[in-house]
DNA sequence: TCAATACATTGGTAGTACCAATATGGGGCG
DNA sequence: CGCCCCATATTGGTACTACCAATGTATTGA
């Protein structure tokens, strides 16, 4: 009988990954500033060593940028070179279309498997982000930003790092290149409203564990969408 | 006039240079162990602290192994996972049911749009990867690459680039560290003819250019698949 | 007003001490 | 003699401190 799988992490392993999830999660947004080594250390109790080790390794991945004397951020998408979105994009010519096309199929999928695995803390998150991205539209700004969480707070709770991954550099890239495209559809202040309406939806359906109807308010949410840039793109 | 493009570098930068020139001359071959952190620092006359930024920096890059209490180790290429980057971004710890998840969403969907704008060409190549991953079978092979050629000529077939360019990622994927798996799956012949016998209904089924149907035979190949992973995993 | 300087902030390096895991060798017990 | 157990040495991991280097901001002076 195997009594424990248990894992003796490093600490700065466990650091990585508290700052790893809180990129992913889209609470540190692209070309932020992180908190200074020194006081992230007195927070999580621990030493600048290892913060500093974990910042370290973000960096060699590419997720984190240090700038001495000025702070440690988070790299912005469009000067990330490894992002394979972005290569696809600029070599073969791939619009916005194509790009829902493929979310069609990756966030139904999300959502279904969200509504298996999904708890309480990730409900929260996906609240949290229709909140915020409701006070942004509501101060007049477009929720870019938050509605790219919401679809993010997805993926992190079908507990795939595939997905999750996958799903990151989907919205690196609509962050940069695409963003402009998407202003068409949210200036419209109905369609705002629409969309609002569907994250909330999509909200329900998934705490209520249902996968089927979970994948059809998804489809749905995402054909709108699809639709708009149809429309426009005649 | 420029003076000079002098790079003032870091110096634990230098170090790791130094160490990646070695790996790549062949001077410190695979599996062979890396002098001590100690004696290193004092024989290039810098810090402890800086080997280990440097050190840790080829950690992370995969090229260097640490094992506590034993030393640091050239990773041999073979336990070396093909994308870096993606093997480091979390999905290291991925496992083959991850990914067929995720390809859930990704093929049924790419089958769907295969259906919607498949053309006679792309019919052919899906015929021709099937007759190939019989003969291979036939000749007592696996048919793990023909089985790959079908489902990216799926991706073809949807003419969406994108698309294309993530299904070609997961292949590559698949067949560098996960490959083992398939094995078990393959080594039964059983297995193998169900298989074949989906790709052919997949075929017929997007030749029909009816979407929802080739959604669903999809679905039903990769939860075969699915399942069996599954069911192996208890 | 503007420029130069001084200061504060933040990442980078150094050095030391100690903890944790592993390997090795020697001594005791069978 | 042979095996197991344990002390010890070796090596990576963490902590803490001090100081260097680069950058931004505030202060000062002409």
């Amino acid at each position: 009988m195997k009594f424990k799988p248990i894992k003796p992490k490093k600490i700065s392993d466990q650091v990585f990954e508290q700052i790893r999830e809180l990129i992913f999660r889209g609470e540190l947004k692209p070309s932020e500033q992180l908190m200074p080594e020194r006081e992230l250390a007195e927070t999580l109790n621990v030493s600048r060593t290892t913060i500093r080790n974990a910042i370290n390794k973000l960096v060699v991945l590419g997720l984190l940028e240090h700038k001495q004397g000025q702070g440690t951020f988070v790299t912005s998408p469009d000067t990330r070179s490894g992002n394979p979105i972005v290569a696809a994009m600029g070599v073969h010519d791939a619009t916005i279309i194509d790009l829902l096309e493929v979310r069609m199929g990756l966030e139904c999928n999300s959502a279904a498997l969200a509504a298996r695995r999904g708890t309480q803390k990730d409900y929260d998150f996906l609240e949290k982000s229709i909140e915020e991205m409701k006070e942004e539209i509501a101060s007049g700004r477009l929720g870019t930003e938050a509605d790219a969480s919401f679809h993010m707070a997805i993926a992190y709770a079908t507990k795939n790092p595939v997905q999750v991954y996958l799903m990151k550099n989907f919205y690196d890239f609509l962050f940069t290149g695409i963003q402009k495209n998407l202003k068409h559809l949210y200036q419209e202040p109905k369609n705002l409203e629409v969309i609002l309406k569907q994250h909330y939806k999509i909200l329900d359906v998934i705490k209520s564990k249902d996968e089927v109807r979970s994948y059809q308010v998804m489809y749905k949410h995402i054909s709108f969408v699809l639709d708009y840039f149809r429309s426009i793109d005649n």
